[in-house]
DNA sequence: CTTCGACTATCAAAATTCGCATGGGTGACT
DNA sequence: AGTCACCCATGCGAATTTTGATAGTCGAAG
């Protein structure tokens, strides 16, 4: 994890960068805004602690610039003044937290951690198999990288072959996971839905993603490179 | 935006309810721990505002056994206490934020704007999609940089839909966080109001932000250059 | 190796479901 | 009383799903 401590007062940057330092992370130092926002455009820093009484730039002018820039990690700001309009203004100029000053380092270590627990559970949770990945949170599939529209019963009979991968999943399995309850299971549907899929994912007919295995249901084949 | 309110003292718990609710979110209440981990598992909030001192399940218990149900939401505590050990426990069981009581509810309101911003994947409080940008702290829609005036349930819709870009959202998600508890959820309110909207940011239809995917819920288009 | 029967693929029409526009009604606020 | 936002019912049009018929393929048995 790396992070940027931004404070003008050397005393208390030292501390907080051998503190930081302790706890595992890699700390890297400016103490104007100048330098700040240099920095933050050049490194893709896990998080920024960030001083709000700098010289020049001040640290509010700091979070708008880097967002304006769309510099997205998480920000910390650091004020002295226990003035609640001051911490609503840095939250609404894009920072995510504040400490007021003087604060023990705990406290700090503890938002730090939990900014960086939160901005990373944000990844959509993506399946890859070989050329296909589903997007779940999207519902989107994608070939090659490219984006293929699928239909709702469609999106949702891919979606199930993917979750069991290299699995042979008979017909009945599939509309009992598809369709709720009680549904004419002798129709045609199944096949109807895997051959629709099966041209809108392969035209050329080169993948061969879904295998039929007679008799038996589907397989949906990766090659686990 | 819909968030859950946990707090036992009544007098509060109704005061943060309107206040919240005068906001624009849609508000539910619980003034237990047992009554919050039934809603919490029940309902998919977009954050919790949970205070620590509860009878029976405290907070911290509450937020460390709704992790462990995998429930994700972005969480405030509240303390009485301003023991700093107290705050870090708080984080170190799976809270994102704590406001120490007293508070101002200025600043408990931009806590909570923050907090979503950021689980939202959005550092900045202006969100800029394409030609649609909006401003999450004024309320504020902006076509081509043109202010577009929008009554509160049409802000609702597309701040869900700006917060969750080329996503399919169903019509269900969107009423699940646009409205609290009990609301007949076979109306078709979503669809009056994307007909509204889609009116009112581009008459011409020339831009066609929102995607209809039948069957499926709506998309909001945005393209990545 | 061939044949037969069962299983699967494909197609297009039919049936169904879904989404949208519209207008009326209700309740809040002025 | 008037305005405004919102909710609800209706009916049309369109896209999707289902059906049923037909053609094709596979594999086991002879």
């Amino acid at each position: 994890m790396r992070i940027l401590i931004v404070e003008d007062d050397s005393r208390l940057l030292l501390q907080l960068d051998q503190y930081m330092q302790s706890q595992g992370f890699s700390v890297d130092l400016a103490d104007d805004g100048e330098k700040a926002l240099y920095q933050l455009q050049e490194y893709d820093y896990d998080l920024a602690i960030i001083d709000v009484g700098l010289p020049s730039i001040d640290g509010f002018e700091v979070v708008q610039r880097a967002r304006a820039m769309d510099i997205s990690c998480p920000i910390i700001i650091l004020t002295a003044r226990d003035r609640w309009q001051e911490k609503v203004k840095g939250l609404e100029c894009g920072a995510d937290d504040y400490l007021t000053k003087p604060f023990v380092h705990e406290e700090l270590l503890a938002r730090v951690k939990a900014l960086i627990r939160r901005s990373a559970g944000q990844a959509s949770p993506i399946v890859q198999k070989g050329p296909l990945s589903l997007d779940t949170s999207a519902n989107q599939l994608y070939v090659n990288e490219q984006a293929v529209e699928l239909t709702a019963y469609e999106y949702k009979v891919i979606e199930y072959l993917m979750m069991n991968p290299n699995k042979v999943v008979s017909k009945t399995e599939m509309v009992e996971h598809i369709y709720d309850q009680d549904f004419d299971l002798d129709s045609n549907v199944i096949e109807v839905f895997v051959g629709r899929l099966r041209r809108k994912i392969d035209k050329d007919n080169i993948i061969k993603p879904i295998e039929t295995l007679r008799g038996r249901g589907y397989r949906l084949n990766v090659n686990l490179q």
